[in-house]
DNA sequence: TAAATAGTTGGTGCTTCACAGACGATTCCT
DNA sequence: AGGAATCGTCTGTGAAGCACCAACTATTTA
């Protein structure tokens, strides 16, 4: 049943204070209202919601590996294979060998992808006016940079051995 | 193929400066990732993320139709029935006939639902921990707040006229 | 040379979900 | 009173997402 996911210790913040705000389900419901919108926004351009998340990952990580890119986005990476192929079909991204390793396809942004991925941002502004419109401007930039520092964030312990299973049961 | 979503103009913030930054895609992606930890951690209390999302709706808006749930949750009202069902099931809802309007019924949180939702919240501190690891208790306490007041926003759109249907396309 | 890794392909099965159709109960309109 | 609309419920259907498995090639590493 498990899926069997990495529970990783992280024990640079010590639990100061755990205030009970979970923000989990209300992210889950945010996002699914955005991409209620973003699907019919998205449709006249060939995109699904889940094109513009590989995208935008793809422009803040700069070039990735498709297994590093499996990773971050947390998907299977025979999954990850149609979704590249579908982006490299728009000429959205580009495939090219890494030259250190060639078994490593190095996948980066083109510069039709960049702007495509400007266009549809743009062509989802109001559907984003929909969802966030309770904040206003500035509420919503300090939102994004919350959202972008937190989704950003490297899931390091992949690789590492993360042996830190101390279950805090306390709360 | 549209899926008849109520845009609703929202005019009271004039388009001063549209940052060009869509948190959609990033909402999404964490979202995910949040959600895939939930399973794991929600599984053994027999929820899933789907019900934590219509606990804190519950919570939130207090006794509700269920189509009015149907509305801010954006289900299907055919869905909504099922996902009740387990909920009343477990006794963390109760269904009662609204005296108002016999055909209603009015959806409200048990005490056992309200604990059973904390207890859950609790389990998912350290899901929330693995996601938001980049961000300090004082950024998630703002993270969230923003994500309250986005979510919390009725719709009010669904009932009135709404006729403002000014296609902002400049951007 | 053997083993491990990155990517690809194809297939299977589960789950979610929107949508449609039908039904009983109830309310609203005239 | 009679007819239409509404709320909730049940059932089924079909599409889509997704995890997982197995096999295969190309390449690197031990």
């Amino acid at each position: 049943m498990f899926r069997g996911l990495g529970r990783l210790g992280h024990m640079s913040a010590p639990p100061l204070e755990p205030s009970e705000h979970r923000s989990g389900a209300l992210l889950d419901h945010l996002a699914r209202r955005m991409r209620l919108r973003a699907e019919s926004v998205l449709a006249p351009l060939g995109l699904r919601p889940r094109h513009l998340v590989a995208l935008t990952v793809l422009r803040a990580g700069g070039g990735t590996s498709q297994q590093a890119l499996a990773t971050t986005l947390e998907m299977d990476s025979t999954n990850i294979v149609g979704l590249l192929n579908d982006l490299e079909a728009k000429q959205l991204i580009e495939r090219r060998r890494s030259p250190q390793d060639r078994r490593r396809h190095v996948v980066e942004l083109t510069d039709d992808g960049a702007k495509s991925l400007k266009e549809a941002e743009c062509a989802l502004a109001s559907a984003e006016d929909e969802v966030l419109g309770a904040l206003g401007p500035a509420e919503r930039e300090t939102l994004y940079e919350l959202l972008r520092r937190a989704a950003t964030t490297q899931v390091t312990c992949t690789e590492t051995i993360c042996g830190t299973d101390t279950d805090i049961d306390a709360c």
